[in-house]
RNA sequence: GGCGACGUGGCCAAGUGGUAAGGCAGAGGUCUGCAAAACCUUCAUCACCGGUUCGAAUCCGGUCGUCGCCUCCA
């Protein structure tokens, strides 16, 4: 079975063929770093994550560029975000973009987003823009104006395809554009000239100047994908306009096909109303991490499709919380057993059991990565362990491995959310033999019917987040 | 006004032609020193109206409603 993709160039499900065979090539729009990232970047890129970790999954050699933007992103006011943001903080501009980008990667993997391949810089990339601005005039896609250059939209007759915008239908809605330099309200800028207080400046031929928004993805993109390649991904909020120009910049200058399959997710809205930097009702990933771990955060994201929206509130968080507990549970349970189990191969039931489940897995996560699903499919599986150790009784190592495994990769490995171990911490075995000791005097306490030692032992744990579950088979424990 | 998406049980959310996944919450039960966990049972006919079809949540038309983009945004 295939992998399909929604593909929003055409509106279509379409079976995925990489442009060369197993590899994928793959852009994302990134982040424009001049504050700390909010959950909703958070959504975007948990989702590419999962994307990415999933095409490598099932054998692609991924190539994922996701840039970072530092330069020429800007305010309706005609401000530069990061110079704005520079002023505020009496700092350098470049001290702006070096701190926030250190703070989005930061952010990121805490949610367990593995880093993109290659993540470069607007900044880094200014003469390779300079070259597309250039190519882009002498094919007459683009022209000069007082130092500006600006690219012709009426040359390019495909400029819609992807949003399904029209021209002629925009001229009216547009407002005003303040730049009569335009031969076109639709007209975007290449390149914007420096009035002397802009600091973020470069030489060029058309004097000193900055980068457009939308042209570091299309240089970017081609420099290190080449001018056709396989998924460009990003928010779909940006579809319009940054998307659009993209692909009028990239397919005007190369004369051939941008990116071959659109990915775009849905937003994300904080208690029912839309997260933004104007009404600056922002969540940060920094306090989201406060109040949840990122297991929790992840779950709850990939428990919605990546292209439906998403509305966080407390209880839904907390709702993906405890749903996910119920796996995690489940996988300290196995973990938990394999160091006692005995030896022995994993049993034809529980071989048919994994085959099912990592079968039924992948089918959902080829239907257009429906995590939703998949993560249902990992609640099936987990609804059976729970009975196969409990009414069937301890397990073989084989058995529990396979199991354990299995929750590795599908759970781990591809949807992020199973860690490799409880704690992670250089302290992790030491912790691990005093609460085991804990549990061992409880067990003897216990024996001897002393419940309020027992009740102790368990109270005083839980306050230190240990929790432990007695079963027939003994006592088993979990961070929590 | 234009473009687009969506409307599934108390909440969240899969499902695009064959009689509604999963999670959370609720109710009852099993297990248990207690607790917790787990497991079992139970809980919807898919906004509304009309049409196509042997058959529709799923296709078509209409109505109502929600949201996103069109201006900075992942």
């Amino acid at each position: 079975m295939s992998l399909k993709i929604h593909n929003v160039l055409t509106r279509e499900k379409e079976t995925f063929t990489p442009l060369s065979e197993g590899k994928v090539n793959m852009y994302v729009c990134g982040p424009t770093v001049y504050d700390n990232s909010h959950i909703g970047h958070g959504k975007t890129y948990i989702g590419f994550d999962v994307i990415a970790r999933y095409l490598r999954y099932i054998g692609y050699d991924v190539l994922y560029v996701q840039n970072i933007t530092d330069v020429g992103h800007m305010l309706g006011t005609g401000e530069d975000r990061v110079l704005k943001k520079a002023r505020q903080m009496s700092a350098e501009p470049m001290q702006v973009v070096e701190t926030y980008m250190r703070s989005y990667f930061e952010d990121m993997d805490s949610l367990g987003v593995q880093r993109p391949g290659i993540s470069p810089r607007a900044s880094g990339h200014i003469p390779e823009q300079i070259q597309m601005v250039q190519q882009l005039i002498e094919q007459e896609h683009a022209y000069e104006v007082n130092g500006s250059v600006y690219f012709d939209v009426s040359s390019f007759p495909e400029y819609g395809k992807l949003s399904g915008r029209i021209v002629e239908d925009m001229e009216e809605g547009t407002r005003i554009t303040s730049r009569e330099e335009k031969r076109h309200p639709a007209d975007f800028a290449l390149w914007k000239k420096a009035e002397p207080e802009h600091i973020l400046r470069w030489p060029s031929p058309w004097g000193d100047g900055f980068p457009g928004w939308h042209v570091e993805c299309s240089a970017m993109a081609n420099k290190y994908l080449g001018h056709t390649f396989d998924i460009h991904g990003g928010g779909i909020d940006n579809i319009f306009p940054h998307n659009e120009c993209e692909i009028a910049q990239s397919e005007a200058a190369h004369g051939e096909t941008f990116a071959r399959y659109w990915l775009l997710t849905g937003s994300l809205t904080l208690e029912g109303v839309k997260m933004s930097k104007s009404l600056g009702n922002t969540l940060t990933v920094k306090d989201a991490l406060k109040r949840w771990r990122p297991e929790a955060l992840r779950t709850f994201i990939l428990s919605s499709h990546y292209r439906s929206p998403i509305d966080l509130s407390d209880s839904a968080v907390e709702a993906a919380f405890k749903g996910w507990q119920r796996i995690w549970g489940a996988v300290s349970l196995v973990r938990e057993q394999l160091r006692t189990a005995a030896a022995g191969d994993a049993s034809e039931a529980v071989t048919a059991m994994l085959e099912k489940s990592k079968a039924d897995f992948i089918s959902k996560m080829n239907d257009d990565f429906n995590a939703p699903a998949a993560l249902a499919v990992l609640q099936d599986l987990t609804r059976q362990v729970n009975t196969l150790i409990n009414e069937q009784g301890p397990q073989t190592q084989g058995s529990l491995s396979a199991i354990d495994q299995l929750y590795r990769e599908l759970g781990g490995d591809v949807l992020g959310i199973i860690p490799e171990q409880a704690d992670a911490s250089s302290n992790a075995e030491r912790e691990d033999g005093l609460v085991r000791l804990l549990t061992t005097l409880r067990a003897q306490a216990r024996a001897n019917k002393d419940w309020a030692t027992s009740d102790q032992i368990r109270d005083q744990l839980k306050e230190l987040g240990v929790v432990l579950e007695d079963r027939a088979d003994g006592t088993t424990w979990k961070f929590e």
